[in-house]
DNA sequence: GTTTTCTGTCTACGTCTGTAAACTTACAAT
DNA sequence: ATTGTAAGTTTACAGACGTAGACAGAAAAC
């Protein structure tokens, strides 16, 4: 499944969240936070750290010898793409009735749910009665040995 | 960030996809068919399917020495339990927005979005002005540390 | 009955991840 | 100037994953 596209792996998501809430930090407050959150040691979060900047999700700048770190990808993005991603890899059909549980889950601002609403209001003109699954694979080259098969 | 709670691994996600599809399946159409998605070979199929045996989410049948799979949970629960296990990793503050831009990628059906507007007013009674991040630790530990610090 | 073909089992191997100890410097305190 | 301490660098290692070749036994075909 070629999961290469370098993605922020879940121990690392922790760690930018940090990042995120802080905006600029130093990698003891990061230490920090995942010692109080999850017992993570120093060498722990500084592993993490060094991967998130070496994949490309972290900038560093130098004060000193010291660093400190600064997101390169906003927290709404990751979370967006994030998410994008795993639903690609799902089918269709069931996507809505998995989301109308997931509702539940999710809180949500007067706001929130009001600009929900408009978006669905509108999506509604061009809705389908029905989506259907996509688990399968694609009919063409099925087609071809059918009709090679008939062929025959 | 024990992700050892036995989660179907990406891989293996498209290989349930064909048994829930499918329903009662025999090895060779999980073969055939992510041969034709994706070019896996037998072998790998066989492997995912193997995983998938042990982890508990396919159950086996023997006719004879052949197997026929059958999944031991749902399509719409693995896709509830995994989407779940994913935002309950992300900050609160943000899933209102990131939501708004997911509908646009998620096919829904007239139904689905009469159901998910209803649920929508209704959760829209007791939801609050706006959501706060919950991304730091809590502030137990940090304010006794203040405390101290008070006092000295 | 022998050969071909499925189908299932075993083994493999490089990468990514979670998790962390050990080592090394540079700055701070005395 | 010396020593303690915080911060960064190296190395490590087991388990999960993506991916698949090789092999063995059973069924089907001839």
């Amino acid at each position: 499944m070629s999961e290469k596209d370098c993605q922020i792996s879940s121990s690392e998501w922790q760690a930018m969240r940090i990042v995120w809430s802080l905006g600029e930090v130093t990698s003891s407050q990061v230490v920090d936070q995942l010692q109080q959150k999850y017992g993570w040691s120093a060498s722990t979060t500084k592993t993490l750290l060094r991967r998130l900047v070496e994949k490309g999700y972290l900038e560093v700048a130098r004060t000193g010898h010291r660093f400190s770190y600064k997101a390169q990808l906003s927290e709404e993005e990751g979370m967006y793409q994030n998410l994008k991603a795993e639903l690609s890899a799902m089918c269709d059909m069931h996507k809505g009735a998995v989301l109308l549980r997931l509702i539940d889950e999710i809180p949500l601002s007067q706001e929130d749910i009001d600009l929900l609403v408009a978006k669905l209001e509108e999506k509604k003109q061009t809705a389908p009665e029905a989506v259907p699954c996509n688990c399968l694979a694609a009919c063409h080259p099925v087609m071809e040995e059918m009709t090679m098969k008939a062929e025959k």
